[in-house]
DNA sequence: CAGATTCTGCTAATTATTTAGCATGATCTA
DNA sequence: TAGATCATGCTAAATAATTAGCAGAATCTG
Protein backbone atom coordinates (compact mmCIF):
# COMPACT_ATOMS: atom_id res chain seq x y z
CA UNK A 1 0.00 0.00 0.00
CA UNK A 2 2.84 1.96 -0.35
CA UNK A 3 3.11 5.47 -2.35
CA UNK A 4 5.52 3.35 -4.86
CA UNK A 5 2.38 0.80 -5.54
CA UNK A 6 0.59 3.85 -7.14
CA UNK A 7 -0.47 3.65 -10.70
CA UNK A 8 0.67 6.94 -12.67
CA UNK A 9 -3.05 8.52 -12.47
CA UNK A 10 -3.10 7.24 -8.53
CA UNK A 11 -0.08 9.16 -7.94
CA UNK A 12 -1.05 12.41 -9.81
CA UNK A 13 -3.85 12.78 -7.67
CA UNK A 14 -2.50 11.87 -4.59
CA UNK A 15 0.09 15.18 -5.06
CA UNK A 16 -2.47 17.15 -5.80
CA UNK A 17 -4.48 16.48 -2.48
CA UNK A 18 -0.92 16.66 -0.75
CA UNK A 19 -0.56 19.95 -2.01
CA UNK A 20 -4.11 21.31 -1.24
CA UNK A 21 -4.93 18.77 2.04
CA UNK A 22 -8.57 18.99 0.99
CA UNK A 23 -9.56 19.23 -3.00
CA UNK A 24 -12.70 18.16 -4.71
CA UNK A 25 -13.09 16.24 -7.94
CA UNK A 26 -13.37 19.60 -9.47
CA UNK A 27 -9.88 21.08 -7.96
CA UNK A 28 -8.26 17.71 -8.57
CA UNK A 29 -9.32 18.00 -12.30
CA UNK A 30 -8.11 21.16 -12.82
CA UNK A 31 -4.49 20.51 -11.52
CA UNK A 32 -4.54 17.06 -13.26
CA UNK A 33 -1.77 17.43 -16.09
CA UNK A 34 -3.55 16.32 -19.52
CA UNK A 35 -7.03 16.07 -17.56
CA UNK A 36 -9.33 13.30 -18.63
CA UNK A 37 -13.26 13.83 -17.97
CA UNK A 38 -14.49 14.90 -14.73
CA UNK A 39 -16.12 10.96 -14.55
CA UNK A 40 -13.08 9.39 -14.83
CA UNK A 41 -11.20 12.12 -12.04
CA UNK A 42 -14.53 10.80 -9.86
CA UNK A 43 -13.88 7.45 -10.64
CA UNK A 44 -10.10 7.68 -9.88
CA UNK A 45 -10.96 9.33 -6.31
CA UNK A 46 -13.55 6.31 -5.74
CA UNK A 47 -10.70 3.65 -6.45
CA UNK A 48 -8.06 5.80 -3.96
CA UNK A 49 -10.41 5.61 -1.02
CA UNK A 50 -11.23 2.18 -2.00
CA UNK A 51 -7.83 1.67 -1.78
CA UNK A 52 -7.28 3.36 1.65
CA UNK A 53 -5.49 6.38 0.51
CA UNK A 54 -8.33 9.15 0.68
CA UNK A 55 -11.25 9.66 2.63
CA UNK A 56 -13.90 12.06 1.89
CA UNK A 57 -16.43 14.27 3.96
CA UNK A 58 -19.31 16.08 2.33
CA UNK A 59 -19.71 19.30 1.66
CA UNK A 60 -23.08 20.37 0.40
CA UNK A 61 -23.19 18.49 -2.03
CA UNK A 62 -20.38 17.59 -2.56
CA UNK A 63 -17.11 15.47 -1.41
CA UNK A 64 -14.25 16.78 -0.18
CA UNK A 65 -11.22 14.42 -0.21
CA UNK A 66 -8.25 14.24 1.98
CA UNK A 67 -5.72 12.01 2.96
CA UNK A 68 -6.10 9.28 5.20
CA UNK A 69 -2.17 9.99 6.40
CA UNK A 70 -1.25 13.02 8.28
CA UNK A 71 0.03 15.18 5.94
CA UNK A 72 3.58 15.45 8.26
CA UNK A 73 4.08 11.26 7.62
CA UNK A 74 3.19 11.79 4.49
CA UNK A 75 5.96 14.44 4.07
CA UNK A 76 8.23 12.52 6.48
CA UNK A 77 8.27 9.57 4.23
CA UNK A 78 8.33 11.35 0.80
CA UNK A 79 11.96 13.15 2.47
CA UNK A 80 13.25 9.43 3.42
CA UNK A 81 12.64 8.04 0.43
CA UNK A 82 14.45 10.92 -1.51
CA UNK A 83 16.65 10.59 0.84
CA UNK A 84 17.60 7.21 0.27
CA UNK A 85 17.08 7.18 -3.54
CA UNK A 86 19.49 10.45 -4.17
CA UNK A 87 21.70 10.79 -1.46
CA UNK A 88 22.48 7.43 0.53
CA UNK A 89 20.26 7.82 2.89
CA UNK A 90 22.17 10.60 4.64
CA UNK A 91 19.73 13.80 5.65
CA UNK A 92 22.83 15.71 5.93
CA UNK A 93 23.64 15.66 2.27
CA UNK A 94 19.72 16.18 1.11
CA UNK A 95 20.02 19.40 3.16
CA UNK A 96 23.24 20.55 1.94
CA UNK A 97 21.71 19.66 -1.88
CA UNK A 98 18.86 22.24 -0.57
CA UNK A 99 20.50 24.56 0.08
CA UNK A 100 22.57 24.81 -2.40
CA UNK A 101 19.98 24.87 -5.20
CA UNK A 102 17.24 27.36 -3.16
CA UNK A 103 20.83 29.59 -2.11
CA UNK A 104 18.69 32.90 -3.44
CA UNK A 105 15.64 31.83 -2.31
CA UNK A 106 16.05 31.63 1.11
CA UNK A 107 15.27 35.08 3.53
CA UNK A 108 17.46 36.09 6.52
CA UNK A 109 14.86 35.08 8.44
CA UNK A 110 14.68 31.58 6.93
CA UNK A 111 18.88 31.49 7.84
CA UNK A 112 18.31 32.71 10.93
CA UNK A 113 15.70 30.03 11.86
CA UNK A 114 17.43 27.25 10.24
CA UNK A 115 20.63 28.38 12.15
CA UNK A 116 18.87 28.25 15.38
CA UNK A 117 17.43 24.59 14.33
CA UNK A 118 20.99 23.58 14.30
CA UNK A 119 22.37 25.04 17.17
CA UNK A 120 19.83 23.33 18.84
CA UNK A 121 20.42 19.92 17.62
CA UNK A 122 24.26 20.34 18.02
CA UNK A 123 23.44 21.55 22.11
CA UNK A 124 20.65 18.42 22.34
CA UNK A 125 23.33 15.89 20.52
CA UNK A 126 25.92 16.27 23.67
CA UNK B 1 8.58 13.36 -20.09
CA UNK B 2 8.73 14.15 -16.71
CA UNK B 3 8.73 11.91 -14.01
CA UNK B 4 5.08 11.89 -13.23
CA UNK B 5 4.58 10.10 -16.61
CA UNK B 6 6.30 7.21 -15.70
CA UNK B 7 4.34 3.94 -15.08
CA UNK B 8 4.21 2.30 -11.71
CA UNK B 9 7.03 -0.42 -13.02
CA UNK B 10 9.02 2.36 -14.59
CA UNK B 11 9.29 4.31 -11.80
CA UNK B 12 10.26 1.81 -9.22
CA UNK B 13 13.26 1.01 -11.90
CA UNK B 14 14.20 4.32 -12.27
CA UNK B 15 14.21 4.90 -8.42
CA UNK B 16 16.82 2.03 -8.24
CA UNK B 17 18.64 3.03 -11.13
CA UNK B 18 19.39 6.56 -9.40
CA UNK B 19 20.33 4.82 -6.25
CA UNK B 20 22.49 2.56 -7.86
CA UNK B 21 23.78 4.85 -10.26
CA UNK B 22 24.73 1.98 -12.79
CA UNK B 23 22.55 -1.36 -12.87
CA UNK B 24 22.63 -4.48 -15.07
CA UNK B 25 19.20 -6.02 -15.05
CA UNK B 26 19.57 -8.58 -13.07
CA UNK B 27 20.29 -5.84 -10.26
CA UNK B 28 17.25 -3.75 -10.90
CA UNK B 29 15.16 -7.43 -11.08
CA UNK B 30 16.49 -8.19 -7.86
CA UNK B 31 15.67 -4.70 -5.72
CA UNK B 32 12.08 -4.42 -7.10
CA UNK B 33 9.53 -5.46 -4.94
CA UNK B 34 7.50 -8.07 -6.24
CA UNK B 35 9.34 -8.88 -8.73
CA UNK B 36 8.20 -10.28 -12.56
CA UNK B 37 10.52 -12.53 -14.32
CA UNK B 38 13.66 -11.44 -16.01
CA UNK B 39 12.63 -11.22 -19.04
CA UNK B 40 9.89 -8.66 -17.99
CA UNK B 41 12.66 -6.59 -16.66
CA UNK B 42 14.51 -6.16 -20.04
CA UNK B 43 11.81 -5.31 -21.65
CA UNK B 44 11.38 -2.26 -19.17
CA UNK B 45 14.81 -1.77 -19.13
CA UNK B 46 14.49 -1.43 -23.29
CA UNK B 47 11.33 0.76 -22.80
CA UNK B 48 12.53 3.09 -20.88
CA UNK B 49 15.45 3.26 -23.07
CA UNK B 50 13.40 4.24 -25.79
CA UNK B 51 11.76 6.71 -24.04
CA UNK B 52 15.00 8.33 -23.24
CA UNK B 53 15.45 7.92 -19.56
CA UNK B 54 17.97 4.94 -19.60
CA UNK B 55 20.92 4.50 -21.60
CA UNK B 56 23.57 1.46 -21.71
CA UNK B 57 27.04 0.68 -21.97
CA UNK B 58 27.85 -2.43 -22.57
CA UNK B 59 30.25 -4.81 -19.69
CA UNK B 60 31.28 -7.81 -21.43
CA UNK B 61 27.90 -9.48 -22.07
CA UNK B 62 25.75 -7.39 -20.58
CA UNK B 63 23.96 -4.18 -19.98
CA UNK B 64 24.65 -1.69 -17.71
CA UNK B 65 21.95 0.94 -17.65
CA UNK B 66 22.36 4.46 -16.34
CA UNK B 67 20.28 7.38 -16.56
CA UNK B 68 20.04 10.00 -19.33
CA UNK B 69 19.80 12.81 -16.35
CA UNK B 70 22.84 13.51 -14.47
CA UNK B 71 21.47 12.50 -10.62
CA UNK B 72 22.68 15.75 -9.06
CA UNK B 73 19.81 17.31 -11.83
CA UNK B 74 17.24 14.44 -10.71
CA UNK B 75 17.58 14.80 -7.31
CA UNK B 76 17.26 18.13 -7.82
CA UNK B 77 13.77 18.35 -8.84
CA UNK B 78 12.64 15.26 -7.01
CA UNK B 79 13.73 18.05 -4.03
CA UNK B 80 11.85 20.24 -5.77
CA UNK B 81 9.07 18.64 -6.14
CA UNK B 82 8.61 17.74 -2.56
CA UNK B 83 8.95 21.03 -1.94
CA UNK B 84 5.90 22.10 -3.82
CA UNK B 85 4.02 18.87 -2.66
CA UNK B 86 4.31 19.32 1.21
CA UNK B 87 5.99 22.51 1.95
CA UNK B 88 4.63 25.13 0.15
CA UNK B 89 7.38 25.19 -1.95
CA UNK B 90 9.74 26.30 1.02
CA UNK B 91 12.93 24.70 0.97
CA UNK B 92 13.25 26.48 4.82
CA UNK B 93 10.46 24.21 5.67
CA UNK B 94 11.99 21.09 4.04
CA UNK B 95 14.64 21.47 5.98
CA UNK B 96 13.44 22.36 9.04
CA UNK B 97 11.17 18.73 8.88
CA UNK B 98 14.89 17.04 7.51
CA UNK B 99 16.16 18.85 10.66
CA UNK B 100 13.40 17.58 13.02
CA UNK B 101 12.72 14.04 11.36
CA UNK B 102 16.09 13.14 11.46
CA UNK B 103 17.68 14.47 14.48
CA UNK B 104 19.38 11.65 16.33
CA UNK B 105 20.94 10.40 13.08
CA UNK B 106 23.09 13.19 12.16
CA UNK B 107 26.43 13.38 13.54
CA UNK B 108 28.59 16.41 15.28
CA UNK B 109 30.50 16.85 11.83
CA UNK B 110 27.42 16.79 9.94
CA UNK B 111 25.62 19.55 11.88
CA UNK B 112 28.97 22.02 11.81
CA UNK B 113 28.89 21.34 7.87
CA UNK B 114 25.43 22.21 7.95
CA UNK B 115 26.26 25.43 9.81
CA UNK B 116 28.99 26.43 7.92
CA UNK B 117 27.09 26.25 4.74
CA UNK B 118 24.67 28.64 6.05
CA UNK B 119 26.43 30.77 7.32
CA UNK B 120 27.72 31.12 4.28
CA UNK B 121 24.42 31.74 2.71
CA UNK B 122 24.08 34.53 5.04
CA UNK B 123 26.68 36.45 4.08
CA UNK B 124 26.35 35.72 0.36
CA UNK B 125 22.76 36.71 1.09
CA UNK B 126 23.56 40.27 2.00
C1' DC C 1 -41.96 24.82 -6.86
C1' DA C 2 -40.17 23.62 -11.50
C1' DG C 3 -36.34 23.45 -14.30
C1' DA C 4 -31.58 23.61 -14.70
C1' DT C 5 -27.45 22.33 -12.78
C1' DT C 6 -24.27 19.66 -10.29
C1' DC C 7 -23.34 16.04 -7.88
C1' DT C 8 -22.61 10.77 -7.26
C1' DG C 9 -22.47 5.52 -8.55
C1' DC C 10 -21.94 2.18 -11.62
C1' DT C 11 -20.64 -0.34 -15.87
C1' DA C 12 -18.39 -1.39 -19.86
C1' DA C 13 -15.09 -0.24 -23.41
C1' DT C 14 -10.66 1.43 -24.64
C1' DT C 15 -5.95 1.94 -23.98
C1' DA C 16 -1.68 1.24 -21.58
C1' DT C 17 1.23 -1.55 -18.88
C1' DT C 18 3.33 -5.57 -17.58
C1' DT C 19 4.54 -9.96 -18.36
C1' DA C 20 6.41 -14.53 -20.20
C1' DG C 21 8.24 -17.26 -23.90
C1' DC C 22 10.93 -18.31 -27.67
C1' DA C 23 14.83 -17.67 -31.02
C1' DT C 24 19.49 -16.40 -31.37
C1' DG C 25 24.14 -14.92 -30.51
C1' DA C 26 27.98 -14.11 -27.33
C1' DT C 27 30.82 -15.53 -23.51
C1' DC C 28 32.50 -18.51 -20.24
C1' DT C 29 34.62 -23.11 -18.56
C1' DA C 30 36.28 -27.62 -18.35
C1' DT D 1 36.51 -26.59 -28.88
C1' DA D 2 32.07 -28.27 -27.30
C1' DG D 3 28.63 -27.67 -24.07
C1' DA D 4 26.56 -24.95 -20.70
C1' DT D 5 25.32 -20.59 -19.37
C1' DC D 6 23.86 -16.06 -19.77
C1' DA D 7 22.91 -12.41 -22.45
C1' DT D 8 19.76 -9.91 -25.83
C1' DG D 9 15.53 -8.83 -29.13
C1' DC D 10 11.21 -9.46 -30.39
C1' DT D 11 6.28 -10.72 -30.21
C1' DA D 12 2.04 -11.76 -28.43
C1' DA D 13 -0.81 -12.67 -24.45
C1' DA D 14 -2.56 -11.43 -19.90
C1' DT D 15 -3.52 -8.02 -16.68
C1' DA D 16 -4.15 -3.44 -14.97
C1' DA D 17 -5.25 1.27 -15.51
C1' DT D 18 -7.84 4.83 -17.45
C1' DT D 19 -11.61 6.64 -19.46
C1' DA D 20 -16.44 8.08 -20.93
C1' DG D 21 -21.33 7.61 -20.66
C1' DC D 22 -25.60 6.96 -18.62
C1' DA D 23 -29.01 6.84 -14.67
C1' DG D 24 -30.54 8.80 -10.59
C1' DA D 25 -30.45 11.86 -6.42
C1' DA D 26 -29.48 16.18 -4.29
C1' DT D 27 -29.04 21.10 -4.53
C1' DC D 28 -29.46 25.52 -6.45
C1' DT D 29 -32.02 29.47 -8.80
C1' DG D 30 -35.44 32.39 -10.58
Amino acid sequence: MAVNNLSRRERQIMDIVYRLEHATAAEVMELLPDPPSYSAVRAMLRILEDKGHLRHTQDGPRYVYASTVAPETASRSALRHVMSTFFEGSAAQAMAALLDETAGELSAEDLERLSFLIETAKSEGR
